[in-house]
RNA sequence: GGCCCCAUGGUCAAGUGGUGAAGACACCAGCCUUUCAAGCUGGAGACCCGGGUUCAAUCCCCGGUGGGGUCACCA
C-alpha cells in the first residue's frame, strides 16, 4: 500500500515551531517511504481563507526545505485541498449518518437553550430528517470503547461515553474538526495520521466515526509535545515559538530541520549532524520518543554553526548583509556595491566561526559600519595606564601616516609603539581592540585594524583616550 | 476534577533484569593564542519517590509525586 500522509494546519498566519516539527515528521516519513505528502488547509472555522495566512504556511515549509505532492497550489486526485471548498462532501456524509440514525439534528442553539443545559434533541430524531440550515448535528455516541495501537504511544483505550454526542456540524453548516478530519482523511486515502499528541483524545472520537462510516482506519502516530525552556508547552510567550523568527534571525533551514528532527527522535548512530537527505534515509516513526522535549536554542546554534562552515563565502556574506539590513545598519542599496561586498566578505572571513547565525553579525560586527563606537564604562581600565595611553596615541599617529596598509605593517606599528613605550604588546593590543570595537573579544587585532582602516582607527583611539581620562587626571 | 500520556546529568538523548549507565549541546579547568571563538587534553554532572516480583532492578508490576495533554457549535 502506498503511503499517504498529510500535514493539516489551520491558516492562522503563524507557523508554530511545534507544527513545523509535525510537518517535518510527516515529510520525513513520506519521503523515506516513497509516499505522498499532502498539504491540506483546515479552514472550516475562518469563514474565508486568508491567502496571506496560507502563504505563511507554504513559505515556511518551502524555506525549511519541505515540498508537498498535493496541496492548495498543486492539484491532486483528491482535491480540493481547502476544507472550506469541500462542504458538499461533508454535508453528503452527515446526511448519510442522519439517515442511518448515526447522527441527529440539534435544536439547542436555534431554540436558545441554556448552554449548560443537557441536550435532549436525540429524542426528537425522526425518520426523514436531514441536514437543515441553522441546525447543528450531533453524533449518536455508540458507547463501548475505542482502542487503537499508536505507532508512538502504544496501545490506547478510551471509554466512548465520555465524549458524549459531540457536534459534527455546527449550526452555520460548517463541519467540526473531528468530523471533517475523518471525512477528508478517508477521501484523500491517508494511510498514516501523524500529528501532535494533543490530538490523542480526539482519536477515539474520530474512531467512532470511522466505525459508523465503515471506513478503514488509518494508522496513528502521535508526536510528543515540544516544550519551552521552562518546561511549559512552547508558546508565543516564550518569545520564539514561530518559524519566521528563526528565519529572521538568520538561521539556516538545514540546521533548523536537523535540530527539529532531533527533538523527539534520535537516529540509530551517534552522528547528529544530519542534512535533509540523511534524515530522510534514517528516519523511522518507531524511533520517536513518547516523552515531550524542551526546545533549547543553544544546540540549534551549535548545529547552525556546523552548517555555516559548509557555506560558500558568498552565502555567508548574504546572511550577514540580510541581517545588517534588517537591523537598519546597512542600506539595501549599498549591497550591490562591489566594494561593500568585498568589505563584507573580509569581515565575515575575519569573524570566522564566531559568526554562528545571521543576526550575530550585528552583535559582533556592527562597529565595522559605525562612525564611532560606544565603549562600555566598565572597560575604562584599558585606558588607565599612562604608558599604555602613550603607546595608544603613538599608534594612532602611525596608523594615519602608515605608508602601506597591510596586517604586517600594522603589526609592526603596534609592536613598535609598544616597545617604544616600554610595554609588552598585549596591553596595547587590548587597548586598541577595545577602542576600535568596544569589545574585548574578536578577530585578530591586526585584522581588525586593517578592516577599520587607518583614519577610523586613529580616530577611535583618540576618542577613547578622551572619553576615559588617565587615572591621574581623575579626581 | 474526570480521562489519557510522560518521567535517565542543566538540555537533547542511547541503553540493559547483572554496565565503569553511551554520545551531543551547554558548563568547569589546563594547553594554545594579542583577546574571544575554534582546536587539543582533562573534569564535574543522571536512572523522581515508596513498595513489591527476582539471587539481582534504572529496566517488570502496583502506588505516590511531579510534569504535560484533553475535556468547545477551535483546530
Amino acid at each position: 500500500m502506498n503511503v499517504r500522509v498529510r500535514f493539516a494546519p489551520s491558516p492562522t498566519g503563524y507557523m508554530h515551531v511545534g507544527n513545523v516539527r509535525t510537518a517535518l515528521f510527516n515529510w520525513l516519513f513520506a519521503r523515506g517511504q516513497g509516499g505522498v505528502f499532502i498539504l491540506r488547509i483546515e479552514d472550516t472555522d475562518q469563514q474565508r481563507h486568508v491567502e496571506e495566512a496560507v502563504e505563511v504556511i507554504t513559505d515556511g515549509l518551502t524555506w525549511i526545505g519541505m515540498d508537498w505532492d498535493e496541496g492548495p497550489d498543486i492539484e491532486g486526485p483528491y482535491g480540493p485541498y481547502f476544507q472550506s471548498e469541500r462542504l458538499d462532501l461533508y454535508h453528503e456524509h452527515v446526511d448519510r449518518l442522519i439517515a442511518d440514525g448515526g447522527a441527529y439534528l440539534c435544536y439547542c442553539e436555534a431554540e436558545g437553550a441554556a448552554p449548560e443545559s443537557e441536550c435532549h434533541c436525540r429524542e426528537r430524531h425522526a425518520a426523514g430528517d436531514s441536514l437543515s440550515p441553522g441546525l447543528a448535528v450531533r453524533l449518536v455516541n455508540p458507547g463501548g470503547r475505542s482502542e487503537f495501537d499508536d505507532i508512538v504511544g502504544g496501545h490506547l483505550s478510551f471509554e466512548n461515553e465520555q465524549f458524549g454526542d459531540y457536534i459534527l456540524v455546527k449550526s452555520d453548516g460548517t463541519p467540526t474538526y473531528n468530523f471533517a478530519n475523518v471525512v477528508d482523511d478517508n477521501a484523500m486515502r491517508v494511510t498514516h495520521v501523524i500529528r501532535g499528541d494533543d490530538h490523542v483524545s480526539n482519536t477515539p472520537r474520530q474512531l467512532m466515526l470511522y466505525e459508523k462510516f465503515g471506513y478503514e482506519r488509518p494508522k496513528f502516530a502521535h508526536l510528543p509535545q515540544i516544550l519551552g525552556p521552562d518546561g511549559a508547552r512552547l508558546s508565543k510567550r516564550h518569545g520564539a515559538a514561530s518559524l519566521t523568527e528563526y528565519r529572521d534571525q538568520g538561521f539556516l533551514p538545514e540546521a533548523f530541520m536537523n535540530y527539529l528532527a532531533l527533538l523527539g527522535w534520535s537516529p540509530q548512530g551517534e552522528r547528529e549532524f544530519m542534512p535533509p537527505e540523511e534524515l530522510v534515509a534514517q528516519f523511522h516513526l518507531e524511533d520517536v520518543r513518547k516523552s515531550p522535549a524542551q526546545f533549547h536554542i543553544e544546540k540549534l546554534v551549535s548545529l547552525n554553526s556546523m552548517y555555516m562552515e559548509t557555506l560558500e563565502p558568498g552565502e555567508k556574506r548574504r546572511l550577514a548583509s540580510d541581517a545588517l539590513v534588517k537591523a537598519g545598519i546597512l542600506d539595501a542599496e549599498s549591497l550591490g556595491d562591489p566594494e561593500m561586498e568585498s568589505y563584507l566578505d573580509d569581515i565575515v572571513e575575519a569573524l570566522g566561526n564566531r559568526f554562528r547565525y545571521g543576526a550575530q553579525i550585528v552583535e559582533f560586527g556592527a562597529h565595522f559600519f559605525a562612525d564611532e563606537v560606544t565603549i562600555p564604562v566598565d572597560l575604562a581600565s584599558y585606558f588607565a595606564e599612562d604608558d599604555v595611553r602613550c603607546a595608544l596615541a603613538a599608534a594612532a599617529e602611525s596608523f594615519e601616516n602608515a605608508p602601506e596598509w597591510t596586517e604586517d605593517a600594522i603589526e609592526s606599528i603596534v609592536r613598535g609603539s609598544a616597545s617604544e613605550a616600554g610595554l609588552k604588546a598585549a596591553p596595547l593590543i587590548h587597548g586598541i581592540r577595545v577602542a576600535l570595537s568596544g569589545m574585548t573579544a574578536g578577530p585578530s587585532l591586526f585584522t581588525l585594524v586593517r578592516l577599520v582602516g587607518p583614519a577610523r582607527s586613529a580616530d577611535r583611539i583618540r576618542r577613547a583616550l578622551e572619553t576615559f581620562p588617565a587615572a591621574a587626571e581623575r579626581k
